[in-house]
Order: C-alpha cells, then sequence, then structure tokens
DNA sequence: AAAAAAT
C-alpha cells in the first residue's frame, strides 16, 4: 500500500530518527501540494538570500540558524534533527510526554487542507489574499532605543525552512508593515508594544519570531520538576474572545505546519477534558483567553515557569472586558518568568493609561511600534449613514438586503455582518430575518460555543450569509469577503464603531458600512461625523447638524489629535506623528530617537522630552 | 447599559 510518496518519506533522512520524526512513514498524511515531489529537493524558489542572513543586532543569536542546518532538513519531515523543539532528542521528553506511545501515532492535521475545501465562498482567487498596494501608504512609528530596522521582503529575515515553506503555503508573498518591523524587533529578543489591528497580519506578527525561537532554541536549559499532567509552553498568547483565540489558533498551526511546534488553544465554554487532553500531549504555544487560562492555572494543569514568550493580543480590548485582575495574576502573579526574562509582546488599538501601567509593568526596555490602520475608516470602507427611526429599522434592513440580493452576483447574498446592541435585539432580528427569507445566522455571548461557532462557520461558508451579531465579533475576528456591515443599532463609542467596520474592507478589500443613526445616537454624532470627514467620507447635513448640536460645551471626542491614521494615538507627544500617508517611512534611519527610556519613566505617561522617530 | 469571560 505504500505509494511512491510514502516510500521517499522512508528514504528520507530522519534525524535522530525517533519520536515525532519516524512517525512520517506510517499512515501520514500528505498535504496535496507535497505529493509527488522529491522530499529532498529545495523548494523551487528558496530565495539564495536566506544564506547568512543575520539581522545586524542579533544579541540572542538568534538569527544564527545557517542555512545549511536549515536545508538538511527536507520539507517533509519536522525540524527535530536541527534542534527541533521538543518531543524528539536528547532531553526532550519532559514536556509532559506522557503516554508517549501514543506519539507516534499521532499526526499533525494538514492545516491547510480546509481552506481548498471550504474557502472559494464567491470562487474568489487567493484566501489570504492581502492587497499589498494597500499597504504601501501605511504609515509607521517606531521609537525606543536601538531600534531594529525593518526588512522589506521575507526572504531578508531568518526563519528556518520550515517556516519560510508555511508562509508560501499562506500565499504570503511580502510581508506587511507590522510584520515589517514587529518581525525583526522581535527576533532580537525586545519587548514589543504594538498598535496594529488583526486584518494587518499581526498574528503572524508575533507568531513568526515565537514560532522561530522556539525552533531554534537547543532545550538545554533547565528542566522544570517532573510534574505528572502538568503542560509547560514555552509560548503564552493571551486574547479577549474565545473566537479570537480559536483564530489564533488555526493561524498559528499553519504557521507551525511540520515544524514540531505544538500550538493548542483553550477556552471556555468548550468541554476542558478535551483541552487538558491536548496540553498533556505537550504544547509549546499556547494560546487562550484568560479566564479559562486561571481555571488551568489553579488545577495546576498548565505551569508558566518555562514561558519565554508572552502575547497579549487586543489589550485594551481584555481590559474593557475586565479581565485586568485575571491578566495581572497570570502574568505577575504565577510562577511566569519576569520581565526582561521572558519576552513580551503586547498588542492594543489605543493607549490609555491603564495600557500603558500594563506595559510600565509587563515589559522591558520594550520597542514601540505604531501602524496605520489597514481596513478600517480608511479610504478602503465606503461609510454611509443614514437617518432611520428605531421603527423603521427593520424594513429599511430588508431594504438594503434586497437591493444588495439585485446588484449582486448571480443573486447571491453577499456576507453581511449586522451590529446589534443587544443579545436579545440579536436573537429577535435574526428570528425576523428568517421569517422573511433571509438566511441569518447570530452570534453573542448568550449563545452556546457551538452555536457560535457553527453560526461563524456557517456565515463564512456563505450558508447564511447574514449574520447578526453583538460586539462579541466586533473585534479582531477576520472573517474574509465580508462586504457589508451594518451598524443597525450604533454602539456609543466612536471605537467600537471603527472596529466593527473594521470587520469589512479586510486585507486591501473594499467594503461598504451603513448606519443608521436616530437621536438615541446623538452622542455619537460628532466622533462619527469627525472621523468620515478624517477618512474623507460624505458626511451628510443633517449629521452634521446634529454634531454641532450635540457637541456645545464639550467635545465628545476622546484623544483628539491624532486621527484616523493609528488606532492608537501617540500618548507621548501629540505632535510626534507623522500623518503624511504616501510617504516612504521606510527608508531606515529608526534609531533616532535616544531620549526615549522605557520602564520608569512612566508616572504621568511618557514624558514630554520624549520624540518620535520621525521628529 | 451591554457585552464578554471559568463553572
Amino acid at each position: 500500500m505504500p505509494t511512491s510518496w510514502s516510500d521517499s518519506i522512508e528514504k528520507a533522512p530522519t534525524g535522530d530518527g525517533i519520536g515525532a520524526t519516524s512517525r512520517a512513514s506510517r499512515s501520514s498524511y500528505v498535504p496535496p501540494h507535497l505529493r509527488n515531489r522529491p522530499p529532498t529537493s529545495d523548494p523551487p524558489s528558496a530565495p539564495v538570500s536566506y544564506a547568512g542572513t543575520t539581522l545586524g543586532n542579533d544579541p540572542h543569536g538568534h538569527g544564527g540558524l545557517s542555512v545549511g542546518e536549515i536545508h538538511s532538513v527536507g520539507p517533509r519531515k519536522d525540524r527535530s534533527g536541527a534542534g527541533g523543539s521538543r518531543g524528539v532528542g536528547g532531553g526532550s521528553g519532559w514536556n509532559n510526554r506522557s503516554g508517549g506511545w501514543d506519539r507516534g501515532r499521532e499526526r499533525e492535521a494538514n492545516p491547510f487542507q480546509d481552506d481548498a475545501d471550504t474557502e472559494p465562498p464567491f470562487g474568489e482567487q487567493e484566501n489570504t489574499g492581502i492587497n499589498f498596494d494597500a499597504y504601501d501608504d501605511i504609515p509607521v512609528e517606531t521609537s525606543g532605543k536601538n531600534v531594529p530596522p525593518p526588512v522589506n521582503t521575507f526572504a531578508e529575515i531568518d526563519l528556518g525552512e520550515a517556516l519560510n515553506l508555511n508562509i508560501k503555503r499562506c500565499k504570503y508573498v511580502k510581508p506587511t508593515p507590522v510584520q515589517r518591523y514587529a518581525i525583526p524587533i522581535s527576533l532580537t529578543g525586545r519587548d514589543l508594544m504594538a498598535c496594529a489591528q488583526t486584518g494587518s497580519g499581526k498574528t503572524a506578527a508575533f507568531c513568526f519570531p515565537i514560532i522561530s525561537g522556539i525552533m531554534k532554541s537547543s532545550q538545554s536549559g533547565p528542566r522544570p520538576q517532573r510534574m505528572p499532567r502538568m503542560a509547560f509552553p514555552s509560548a503564552l498568547i493571551l486574547s479577549p474572545t474565545r473566537e479570537l483565540s480559536m483564530q489564533i489558533h488555526e493561524e498559528a498551526k499553519k504557521f507551525a505546519y511540520q515544524t514540531g511546534v505544538k500550538v493548542v488553544v483553550a477556552y471556555g465554554g468548550a468541554p476542558i477534558n478535551l483541552q487538558l487532553r491536548e496540553l498533556e500531549r505537550g504544547v509549546d504555544i499556547l494560546v487562550a483567553t484568560p479566564g479559562r487560562l486561571v481555571d488551568l492555572l489553579e488545577r495546576a494543569r498548565v505551569s508558566l515557569q518555562m514561558i519565554r514568550y508572552l502575547a497579549l493580543d487586543e489589550a485594551d480590548r481584555m481590559l474593557d472586558m475586565g479581565f485586568e485582575p485575571q491578566i495581572r495574576r497570570i502574568v505577575q502573579q504565577m510562577d511566569m518568568p519576569p520581565p526582561g526574562v521572558r519576552q513580551t509582546l503586547l498588542f492594543s488599538a489605543t493607549f490609555p493609561k491603564e495600557i500603558q501601567r500594563l506595559a510600565a509593568d509587563f515589559l522591558s526596555n520594550y520597542v514601540f511600534l505604531a501602524v496605520g490602520r489597514v481596513g478600517s475608516s480608511t479610504d478602503l470602507i465606503v461609510q454611509r449613514v443614514e437617518y432611520v427611526l428605531e421603527t423603521d429599522k427593520r424594513s429599511h434592513l430588508m431594504d438594503l438586503l434586497h437591493a444588495q440580493i439585485a446588484n449582486g452576483v448571480q443573486a447571491k447574498q453577499a456576507l453581511t455582518l449586522v451590529f446589534v446592541e443587544t443579545k436579545k435585539g440579536a436573537d429577535s432580528l435574526e428570528h425576523w430575518l428568517c421569517i422573511n427569507g433571509f438566511p441569518a445566522t447570530s452570534i453573542h455571548g448568550d449563545r452556546t460555543q457551538q452555536e457560535r461557532e457553527y453560526a461563524l462557520r456557517s456565515f463564512k461558508s456563505g450558508k447564511t450569509p447574514i449574520l447578526v451579531a453583538t460586539d462579541v465579533a466586533a473585534r479582531g475576528l477576520d472573517i474574509p469577503h465580508v462586504a457589508h456591515v451594518v451598524n443597525f443599532d450604533l454602539p456609543n463609542d466612536i471605537d467600537d464603531y471603527v472596529h466593527r467596520i473594521g470587520r469589512t474592507g479586510r486585507a486591501g478589500k473594499s467594503g461598504l458600512a451603513t448606519a443608521f443613526f436616530n437621536e438615541n445616537n446623538s452622542s455619537l454624532a460628532r466622533p462619527l461625523a469627525d472621523l468620515m470627514q478624517e477618512s474623507n467620507q460624505e458626511v451628510p447635513a443633517w449629521l452634521s447638524r446634529f454634531a454641532a448640536r450635540s457637541s456645545f460645551g464639550r467635545s465628545s471626542r476622546r484623544g483628539g489629535g491624532s486621527g484616523g491614521r493609528f488606532g492608537g494615538r501617540d500618548f507621548r507627544k501629540d505632535n510626534s506623528f507623522n500623518r503624511g500617508g504616501g510617504m516612504d517611512f521606510y527608508g531606515g534611519g529608526n534609531n533616532v530617537n535616544s531620549g526615549y527610556n522605557a520602564p520608569g519613566g512612566y508616572g504621568g505617561g511618557y514624558g514630554p522630552t520624549v520624540t518620535s522617530a520621525w521628529d
């Protein structure tokens, strides 16, 4: 029964020949893109420039993996031979391999498999399809001591062949701005505080260095005490919602495919036993929501003592949701190594005081990075505001949906995300849409996790192209091909509005956002009008009148200053942001700033002497 | 005020 490819696998060099590597010769699934392909051949396009590319300042020697070392590892196997993460070879059996016998049978599901099956909802082109041209004029700011320079291509970064192969499989051709900056910064071991959104390639930006770092580590460090059934991840990624954790997990699995780096996700609402079992089988990167992680820590099923990488995603959101106690508990009161020992990457869309305090406590000598907003409130999203009374909202929505079908391709409903204020409202609108013949589903916190996941899948696949959602879906979720976001109920906070409309126009595609506005939203009139103006949208005259009326006395636009290009304003110095989109900011020279001392300088935020790299 | 998140 062995086919030709499995034959070649058996002949392929397998490093030390035990554990994870040798299991490839069993019933391992071989992904389509690797079939009929000599396992030892280098990828045809493997650029020469990988050779010897080390970052100029690499105190940790992360750039030191030689190309020969990489190339000795065929694409078929994980890279355990090259000091692979664990589970194989000398002294790495410690990472919870209870049931090691089971490992031999285990196979790594091909995370790219699904893409081919479920991806083409509208028969569109490439799956991750980021329109890179749209990124060319996105402003970026960095500051901090000795900021490593950005890269222009993945080839310039030495991530190792396995990771490079996965980057190709993901069809990433060119790093996004946040990746160009964050990856070199992280690879040098620096802490990072970054302002960027999920559509910007942020997940890859923190996953690549983490995976690469785990792969390159020799694992010769101190072993934790033998604790049966306790997992010792070396990286922890925290995110606010279950869906976001799932999404990060899915992405991270792709990046880590056949690298030997194991990614496990843990979140509430799902049976904990399955997650416990996954953890027992070994974990390098744990993606989790705070509540479930605390639970796991209390049960002593996870130890953080081996953590070398900590990433906090959507940190402002987590604080908004009241997770600060849990997060502080996880980061400061358990067995997590302190800042400076571990590497910490903090991502946040905004930088209010609380986040600054968190940064001061969690980060050490970090680099600050701000990337202009991608796919939210930019020119890629057409924003419309319509005056609709509460009583007219449903029929108005129906008109929109009908018009959409009429204009759509093959009478197909384009993916439409409808935001409402309350969970009840979501249920009743979903029901109403369904009984009126619109294929709708809903996602909110009162639905079971199963229902939520099903709804999301059903929406993504186009089966129910209308998704009614509360703010659980407002941030971070990357749903490809959302053509239209309807703010059926407007949020009270302009930031929430920005996040919601950011669910469309993603990855450089254009999108439409329609808001239903009435007297109940008058507090939003001013910031909404400002935001629309900033992003070159047509502001209806009636909205301007509302704005003028509601903003007598005080301005309701918080933050002010930096405008819509960046999600978080530069809280260090208002005029330090260079907002001239379209300029080439990437010409190097980031290391200008020497007046910025991260920890300790925090009394009331950043001191006024701090200058931006652009000054 | 509502939403989210551990059971």
